[in-house]
DNA sequence: ACCTGAACACCGTTCAAGT
DNA sequence: ACCTGAACACCGTTCAAGT
């Protein structure tokens, strides 16, 4: 046969670039720099292209970061869940939680719309469905599935804020400033705590909060 | 006397710059254009001066917009609350939710520090304080606060995040494209809800959800 | 001490032109 | 159809020079 370009029934130039390209070299750069070394023309660049030929194949960087959280979402594999609904609640939310604290990059993808990812679809049906089998509504189960999202991203988000301040060993913190200042007359609690702060911040508890969501949310609906 | 170079016991230029007027100048860009108006360098204009002119006053943006804070803070006034450390707990919670809903523009700062801003730890405090008079360990008052922050941080920046893709009314939501292209059968749950899930995403349910915390934790813990 | 202009090292995106 | 260079309209911040 002819070329790719007749097979396809296309005519034109062949593409030089595709939107399989461009994700494996946006992998690429957030794996040796980080999210903040993520940019249009730093893809461009790695493809040995303009920043401008991009727009070819995405609509825009809001698309290439949703292409990516499609792909993290697609390789990570799916869990063995618990039968009873509360403990695959449970068990649902916290495997939502773990896929997106594995990808600190996503941290911008979050706030922008509730996990729109097709591939990622699959924990909020689950979610719904578990709470529903719980016996809530429907609307209910929607109440339950925000709530857990809002703790789930805030989790991340303020993590991966913590994480990127500690990176940037030569700004003095304000917060520890801030904390060293304090009358303990006034604030007695904070004070006390001030010097475990920062270990007690660390911890993580989310299985433990995801827990408390869930059942301080089943027990107002009375189920 | 002298100029008020000389009264401060100060030499050279008098400044024409302060703190007071670049934090004054910020909150009119920000009522006026909101967060993404705000800017070193539109700061620097609505005050006839240059960006460079401010590293004087301010040591970056940062700390810029953590006098932002501390200013709202201290402006919103302190409400009543209830004794009983139970509801106290719950009622302080809320009203730091509220406080910094009240300002949208805070957005970038919450991931920063875990809000540093002196004229806020108040509410930080009187958590610990409400959480430790419900029977609690000061090591699991840490958790509780810690659990209430994380909610309301996600609540807020998602919140945020919704409204300024609502705001962008020429580009199509990518979500509304992904729901109604869900198969009915692999998703039953998302799809009978897909009508009705932009109204329900926008319910406020933070009070209730905050409680629901509280409930679940102090629950674990076993007061 | 305080302010300035110019420069550095970036962004995302649009537009008209090339092949 | 696909890719390009140049340009637009921005960022935060540093630095050397001015008053």
């Amino acid at each position: 046969m002819a070329s790719s370009g007749a097979e396809t029934g296309r005519i034109g130039r062949p593409p030089r670039l595709s939107r399989a390209a461009i994700i494996s070299a946006a992998q690429r750069i957030l794996e040796q720099d980080g999210p903040e070394g993520l940019s249009m023309r730093r893809v461009a660049k790695e493809l040995s292209s303009t920043a401008m030929s991009l727009y070819h194949h995405v609509r825009d960087k809001d698309e290439l970061l949703l292409l990516l959280l499609e792909e993290h979402a697609r390789r990570t594999p799916r869990p063995a869940l618990p039968e009873a609904p509360r403990e695959r609640l449970v068990a649902t939310a916290c495997h939502l939680h773990d896929v997106l604290a594995d990808c600190p990059w996503i941290v911008e993808v979050l706030t922008s719309d509730d996990l729109t990812a097709v591939s990622a679809l699959w924990m909020v049906e689950g979610i719904l469905d578990a709470a529903v089998g719980c016996g809530l509504s429907p609307e209910q189960a929607v109440h339950v599935y925000r709530s857990i999202w809002y703790y789930t991203a805030g989790e991340i988000l303020v993590r991966a804020g913590r994480n990127r301040r500690y990176a940037e060993l030569d700004r003095p913190a304000y917060r520890d400033q801030a904390l060293a200042a304090l009358d303990p007359a006034d604030f007695p609690r904070l004070s006390a705590l001030a010097g475990q702060w920062p270990e007690l911040t660390l911890q993580d508890t989310h299985r433990q909060d995801i827990q408390a969501i869930v059942d301080g949310l089943l027990q107002q609906a009375g189920v």
